[in-house]
DNA sequence: GGTAAGATCAGC
DNA sequence: CTGATCTTACCT
């Protein structure tokens, strides 16, 4: 179960204009699927050692997206920790979206898949309580301060805020 | 064609 | 606090 996300939108001249967005500078390369059809999974690399994931949103041509940023595994606990370090508490398998991708085992091949077709090897469905919580974008060094992060409230497995170092100080204008 | 920074994480 | 390590963007 999805406890942490954060939104990303597109373009200058969207609905959505968003600098943190990898969609930002326009389609190519890694984040095609960010302005394909909704419903869709964007996983990209970062740091080169991490995989991340979105779920594509808005129309297709219309590029936005939304961050799995924190998990609570409800099944296969014993499976998702032999995906994590020896020792790793259960609370902390699916905390961060590199380590949330490690625990259920998505990878860069599962990029595009549909998340709602039945034969994916990636799904995903509605259900989970909403999500009452806002705030700042973790890590992110544009519009640092705009609170497009989304969590569950009391859940252990919501992931701890930082914010970039390289971000300008808070008020900053975006 | 080079280089630096990044939607991170674990281990010291 | 730092190192690991790959992709892209933005220079020259």
């Amino acid at each position: 179960m999805i406890v942490e996300v954060e939104a990303y939108g597109g373009p200058p001249g969207g609905p959505w204009p968003d600098a943190a967005s990898h969609s930002f500078r326009g389609p190519g390369g890694r984040n095609s699927v960010m302005f394909g059809p909704p419903g869709r999974l964007y996983t990209y690399r970062s740091y080169g050692i991490h995989v991340c994931a979105n779920v594509s949103c808005g129309d297709d041509g219309t590029a936005a997206g939304v961050l799995f940023r924190a998990a609570a595994i409800e099944l296969g606990v014993e499976i998702a920790q032999t995906r994590r370090p020896e020792g790793t508490r259960e609370a902390s398998l699916g905390r961060g979206p590199g380590n949330l991708c490690a625990a259920l085992s998505i990878s860069m091949d599962d990029y595009g898949v549909d998340l709602f077709a039945a034969d994916s090897p990636v799904g995903l469905k509605f259900g989970a309580p909403e999500f009452g919580i806002s705030g700042p974008r973790v890590g992110v060094s544009q519009a640092a301060d705009r609170p497009w992060r989304f969590w569950l409230a009391g859940r252990r497995e919501v992931s701890a805020y930082r914010r970039s170092p390289r971000a300008p100080a808070m008020g900053g204008s975006d």
